[in-house]
Order: structure tokens, then sequence, then C-alpha cells
DNA sequence: TGGAGGGTGATAATCATTGTCAAACTGGAG
DNA sequence: CTCCAGTTTGACAATGATTATCACCCTCCA
């Protein structure tokens, strides 16, 4: 009954899913100008529907910064829960496991009489690279 | 050398605090709409500027959704760290704190070598009262 | 009490994201 | 290989939360 409608490759999303490749968390109007800077010819939207899909299939991972903005990258690790530690300046990232996360949330939102509950988990710092480039804020 | 202006007290700051004191996380149009409703004359600018200004100052905190739109209220410890547990339903939240969350996180980040780093922790379940109204949900 | 400077608010402007819809394309059937 | 039913695309308009304007209003201290 439930008809499954299997996700056409166009040359779009072929494009969109290189340019991801390697690289980190950007919103879809910095990929968008990337692609097109690579000689890409695609639209916007496209590339808003088409990360937007990716998102939900689970072959892109998603964040929304403080002031709004959702930024995506392709996860390696579509099938495991994780989360992510973040450079706020280059936007690289990497997959990290916080032990025992799961039942210690777990266990407070059921002591408060919370059902249901889900967890967002961030960790946004300078990766080593930019610590290195930008050494000389911290000096005076 | 740093002169510091003091916040002053008008009275739409003061009908802001008066409406956020025991309320849940909302939207700063939502606390617009209720002083409005409440009687109150206070425009949308202002709701906004003192909203974020409060914020920045540890007396509100925030809470940035998955659709991007930020939610206000007003913070019981402004002076700890902590997180908080927020229903999806009706906004209410706890403050909560999670055992080892900074050690644990700054231990990761140091492993890769991110420095400065900051987090973001959020639980989003649904409280118990709105647990027991809609209790027929997940019967089928 | 006077007034300098912060605060207010109606309104316009931003800007990321979504909606529209005709035209182009993909993938399987024949 | 060809054909066609859906899908997908993309230029452009529309949305909606948030921010900028700027003339006018208040607060607070001397
Ligand atoms: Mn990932
Ligand atoms: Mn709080
Ligand atoms: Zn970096
Ligand atoms: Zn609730």
């Amino acid at each position: 009954m439930t008809e499954v409608t299997r996700p056409r490759m166009t040359r779009q999303r072929q494009a969109i899913l290189d340019a991801l490749d390697g690289g980190g968390f950007r919103s879809a109007q910095d990929w968008h100008d990337h692609l097109r800077h690579d000689g890409a010819s695609i639209g916007l939207a496209t590339v808003y529907r088409s990360l937007q899909h990716f998102a939900e299939s689970g072959d892109v991972d998603t964040v929304v910064t403080a002031s709004g903005e959702t930024l995506y990258r392709r996860c390696e690790q579509p099938e495991v829960h994780h989360h992510h530690l973040r450079c706020r300046n280059c936007g690289a990232a990497v997959d990290i496991d916080i032990p025992d996360l799961e039942s210690v949330t777990n266990r407070i939102a059921a002591q408060h009489g919370y059902t249901d509950v889900d967890h967002t988990v961030e960790l946004i710092g300078v990766c080593a690279d930019c610590t290195k480039v930008s050494g000389a804020k911290a000096s005076g």
C-alpha cells in the first residue's frame, strides 16, 4: 500500500553531495555560493530543498546557530546517535560521543515527570588549525 | 574611565519582568501579545530590546528552537551555570544540573585540540501536566 | 527642577527561508 | 530505444522573525 517513492539522483544533488564532502558546517547559502564558484549551475531553492531532504534521510547533520541560521554538513555516521564538536571559526567538526549522556538525561527528565524527552547537545570551540592561525589574540 | 551607564527602570521594563514571572519559555512576540492582552501599552521593538538586555545581564534565559525562533523566560538562578528541561507543548521549564558535564566536555574538546570551548545543552519533552491532558495520544 | 542621554514605538528595512508554478529531467515500462 | 508519469528544478514572489530608523518621551542625578 505505502508506495515508497525513491529519491532521484540528479546532477544538482550529486553536485551538492560532492561539495559537502570533507567540508565543515556551512549554511545553505554558503554551500550555494561554493557550488557556483566551482562552476556549478544550481538554484538556491534546490540547495535548500536538497539539504533538507538529506538531513531527513540522515545523510547530513544540521545545527542551528544562536542567530537562528541552520548549518549543514555531511554526516559520517548516519547510523549511530552522536553529537558534534564544531569550530566557531571555520565550521570544521568532529563526531563525538558523550558517555552516559542518554541515561543521565533520561533520569533527570523522569525525576521531573517529563516524558517523550529529546536532547540537543553541541560543543562549540576553536579547532587546532584556527587556534594556531589566530594565536596572537589572547596576548594583551 | 569606563563609565558604566546603569540601565533605567521604565514602566515597560517593569511590565515585562512582571509578565515573565512564573511563565515558561515564550517568543518575544508571544510576550508582547500577553502584555497587550493584559492591557499594557508597549511596542514590539521594546519587548525585543528589553528581553535581549535582560538576557545579556543574565536575568532572562534564551533558547533557540529548531525553526530558529528565540524563546525567553525569566531565570531563577542567574548566578550559576545550568541547563533547562523544557516542555515542547507549553514552554514550562525547570533549571537542571547535569553532573560532570563541564569536565566531560572539556576533556573531549581537549582531546581533539579544540580550545575556548562552550556548550549548548537543552532537554525537550512533555511536562507532567501536558502529558495528563493529552493522555489519549499513544493508545493505538 | 533642568536637561543630558538613555528609552520608546510606529514603521521601514533585513534577510534567511519557504511558496509558486511552468518547464526540464529521471527512471522504469513497453 | 522511446515514451511518459511523476519528480525535480529555478527564477521570483512571499513570509515572518528580527533589526534599524529617528523623532519624541522619560528617568535620574546634580
Ligand atoms: Mn555527524
Ligand atoms: Mn534558568
Ligand atoms: Zn577552525
Ligand atoms: Zn507542558
